[in-house]
DNA sequence: TAGATTGTTAATCGATTAACAATC
DNA sequence: TAGATTGTTAATCGATTAACAATC
């Protein structure tokens, strides 16, 4: 049975990835537990602990193969999947979700957006036509859609989940400032910029009062 | 001197602002940890340990006001406080931020956005004109901005944060998929949503691998 | 082989939860 | 007053760091 991984090394796991493709477009090939801790600010430790919950990476006396790892911890994220996905709310940010290639290049291929305002329904972004939400049930039961991104008012998100969920959605990747109700077995990220911003805002207010 | 606070309390504060506003706008005025627990998703005793770093809020035999406590949380989080904002990078996500007027609300007045791309430089966001990001450390220091959004690429997201950091500026939001080498009296906040994606796609994986 | 560095166990540290006396 | 619920101390749990034998 494989052994409980914490949300804490999860979260991690991007944050290596996204340093070994560094590493390997600067032609690095091999590094040690300690020059990754260099430049990605964990303790060696760690590092070595976080990998050795998936497997062992490294080989004694050498190191880890970048390339290797990168592939693995890919494989180990499921960025070799290809996931259908769609945006449900066409304002500005699932325009700037829908027009960002990266994802993309991830595996997340974006195949609709969907918004209850008939003054944008018809209207294209990029190659997408902006659909109904009112015809997105049917469209994610045809299309095998595995994951919606919900970029909506926070008044409709959860409206709107209850209808992925229906219509068997996987995950939901959630911009709205709630938290949602979800069945267990469905997915959620959350991405609550509000609550980013007002971390800001302590920090800052924490080092004014410091300097006075 | 004032107690370390440690930053998983830092990132629940303002879930409870979140949750207090709720609460005031369905017109309750009191509750216990119990009670705020059931909704909000944390144990009692974590919510009365959070708010006693903060101070004695609450009553014993009535539990808290809501409107006091959520006033007292929001100074806490420096929402009194008026920031002046800049923001750089004009596409997709830099006009999504100007656009959200939830922000503006809170009190981070945003007073310009700066792009690099010629194309949009003079263009209008709302009231908000596009500038030259080649007068940005001017206009910083001539308007007293405290803080910056970086909606960037990657590759000029630390150039930005030189020119920020020679302006004066305080504090970054940062959503460019890098982490910043800054001074340690400047503050950053960084929202990097591929990681948030990638962590839903290591979540669907593993779902996907218990229902095999 | 000698040196380097992993994988892994043990020790430490910090955060969460439980318990309960204080008190409204 | 009796009941409720806080504030706070103590116990537990989990995550990080240190140490070192294994081994390339």
């Amino acid at each position: 049975m494989a052994k409980h991984i914490s949300m804490a090394v999860i979260r991690r796991l991007p944050k290596y990835h996204r340093y070994l493709k560094d590493l390997l477009e600067r032609d690095i090939h091999r590094i040690s537990s300690k020059e990754l801790s260099e430049i990605i600010g964990f303790t060696a430790s760690q590092i070595r602990q976080d990998l050795n919950n998936f497997g062992g990476f490294g080989q004694q006396g050498y190191g880890y193969n970048v390339e290797e790892l990168y592939n693995e911890i890919g494989k180990i994220l499921g960025l070799n999947n290809v996931y259908k996905t769609i945006i449900v709310g066409a304002g500005n940010l699932g325009q700037a979700i829908a027009n960002y290639s990266g994802f993309q290049k991830s595996g997340f291929e974006i195949k609709a957006l969907f918004e209850a305002n008939p003054r944008f329904i018809g209207l294209k972004i990029r190659e997408l036509e902006i659909l109904d939400v009112e015809i997105m049930e049917d469209y994610i039961k045809e299309n095998d859609i595995k994951i919606a991104v919900i970029c909506t008012p926070k008044e409709s998100a959860q409206d709107v989940a209850d209808k992925l969920v229906r219509a068997g959605i996987n995950g939901i990747w959630n911009f709205a400032p709630v938290d949602l109700e979800l069945p267990e077995d469905v997915v959620v990220e959350n991405v609550h910029l509000t609550e980013s911003l007002f971390t800001l805002s302590y920090l800052l207010n924490e080092k004014n009062k410091a300097t006075k």
